[in-house]
This record gives C-alpha cells, structure tokens and sequence, in this order.
DNA sequence: CAAGGTAGGTAATGTTATTACATCACTCAC
DNA sequence: GTGAGTGATGTAATAACATTACCTACCTTG
C-alpha cells in the first residue's frame, strides 16, 4: 500500500492566513490559529474529533465540540478549510481567494487527496443552472476512486499489515 | 418560501425496480420493497432516522439502524437510492441503469433537489483523471444555492411562517 | 434432514454535529 | 473609568448519523 499524497500545490501557510485576515478585517485569535496549525500537521483531512483533540494536546486543556466547530466554521468561511463532505473531514485549502472552486479526487484505499482545477467546468455547470434558473453558491465535487500508486501495488501488496495513511483511512 | 420541486426526470416506481432486480437476480424483499415505497413517498432527500420512523410506522413493530441501513445499502448498490453527501440523506434515483453520472443542485432554502445529466462533463473528469492516473469510481457533484422559485420569492416572503418542505428543511 | 448462505432482528456503541446557556474580553459611548 | 454592547470562547447536554457484534430465521441444495 502507497504513501498517502499531499495535495499537489504548496498549502496556505500561517503568516499567509494571518494576513488575508487582517486584510479582511477579520480576527484571526490563538484559537483559530492554532486549530489552522493542528489541521496543516496532518497532512490530509482531519476529523472534527481528531481536530478537537489536537487543540486539546496544545492547549492542555478540555475542548469541548462547539469550540472547534466554531473554529472550523470561520476557517472554512474565509476559504482556509474546505470540508471533504464525503469524508465528513477538513483539509487546509490552497487557495483561499476562489474557495468554491476545488475539486478532488480521493483515493479509496489509501486516503490521498488530489485537487483538480474545476475552472473549465464552471462553465458548464453554470450553463446547466441557467438553463433551470438555479443560482449556484457551494460547489461540492469529490471524485471516488484508486490513486495512480494503489493501482500499480494493489495486488502485489494485499493482505499485509493494515497501515492508515492521509489523515483518515 | 416557494414549494419543493421534484427532481425533473420520472421517479422509479417500485414495480420498476422488482422487474429490474428480477432480471439482476437479486432479490427484493419485502422490506427493500417497504423502504423503497417509504422514500418516494417523501418526495425529497429522506434522512435514515426518518427511514426507520417510516419502517416502524409501516411494519407497526421496531426497526433498528442497521435493518434500515442494510436496505438503504441494498438499494445504492443497484441504483435505486442516491445518497446525497451534503444532507446526509437518500433519494431515489431516475435512472438505475447509470448510477454514478447523476448531480444534483440543492436549494438551501426550501430542499428542493434538481438532478442533472453529467454526461458531458464526463470525458473532462476522465481527462483530468488520466493525467494523473486516477481511476474513479463513485462521483459526487452536488452544486447548493437557490433555486428559481426562491429566488422570486425571496425579498417579499422571507420571515413569514417557518415551513419545511422537499423532504429535508 | 444437515450444511451453508443470505437476510433480518437486537443491543450496544461509535462518530459527527448542534443547542442552549454561561462567561470572558474587547470596544465604544458616556 | 464605567457600563453597555458585541463577538469569541467554555461547558453540559443532547441530537443526529452510522457501525459493530452477535444472534435468529429462512431458504437452498445436496
Ligand atoms: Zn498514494
Ligand atoms: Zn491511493
Ligand atoms: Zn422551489
Ligand atoms: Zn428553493
């Protein structure tokens, strides 16, 4: 079984979320940022649960489900967190200027995560929602499937050790 | 608020699905057959816990989770029950034959859901899917926003009466 | 009828998310 | 400075969604 990817383009930094932040007018607090920086050391997406108790670790204290909730919901408003709905995870973005626009391929067996571009599929989903008067807000568009490194070793490698890899197996 | 549309396309009926599960050889018992029956007659996305409050009101005895979950697994696998990712709900499919090439707009103001054909649009996900040896299975497009009615409606019925339609409010 | 397989029943538990309300901290009149 | 008002966080409880484990019923087939 292959190494889980990283998303292929470089992720959001701390500073650079800090600054779009103040830009915005928008509070970045210790919180926020030390839940931003909890979901970036996992590289893959990461449970509300497994977020709650990363904040825990680094806050030495209880943390109860509303307070990373809350935090995951601004991150995720401002387009520094999408959640992978079919995950019922959150991974860091790349791009918090165009937040609708991701789309990803996810791999069923190891766990990688694969962002596309959707730009040229945006026309066509808006042709689609005019045609039927529909006003497109969230785009959600998730693609099931075996990365390029579990096929090549799918059969070679069945049947060993269970690993778990890219945050959530 | 504007009423929940149906989804455009003919809804299967059950006498549909029994030929269909007949000529797959799979067998569609009595409570398949119920659970089917009990998801069209919402006319929307159907939460599970609803299934079951719908199975227990029709077999007048208890139905636990995973006897309502076995079914609803049933019919996903054969194309009778779409589930959609973003409301945690099910809903009958249109067409059986092509489980995997349905989307769907959602408006989050009165549930109402839309499906559309993504035919199209299959050769650019294969194409991006190639580039990167990604082999896809399931797909999951699920576009929110606000549909045609609501948008009419909006300014001049908003903070009336609360009425949840389409299923899923 | 015995063996094996599929479907369904039941209890318990696991996982994800929200509600309601209390408290804290900062800002801005006054 | 003080006290409202506001936005952020803490806490307890609960809701909503889903799975595991195990058992029982039934059907098929040799
Ligand atoms: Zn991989
Ligand atoms: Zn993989
Ligand atoms: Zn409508
Ligand atoms: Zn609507």
């Amino acid at each position: 079984m292959p190494a889980a990817h990283q998303p292929s383009p470089v992720p959001l930094t701390v500073d650079r979320v800090a600054q779009i932040c103040s830009e915005r007018g928008v509070k970045f607090t210790a919180l926020r940022r030390i839940a931003f920086e909890a979901l970036l050391e996992f590289n893959g997406p990461v449970g509300a649960y497994d977020l709650i108790r990363a904040l825990q670790r680094r806050l030495g204290k209880p943390v109860g489900p509303p307070t990373a909730y809350r935090a995951l919901e601004f991150l995720q408003e401002n387009g520094f967190v999408t959640r992978i709905e079919t995950r019922n995870a959150f991974l860091p973005s790349t791009h918090p200027e165009d937040p609708a626009t991701g789309a990803f391929f996810l791999c069923n067996h190891c766990g990688a995560t694969l962002e596309m571009d959707l730009t040229e599929l945006e026309a066509e989903f808006a042709s689609r929602a005019a045609k039927v008067g529909f006003r497109v807000g969230r785009r959600v568009v998730e693609l099931q499937g075996t990365c390029a490194d579990c096929q090549e070793t799918t059969s070679a490698a069945e049947g060993q050790s269970q690993v778990v890899k890219g945050g959530r197996g």
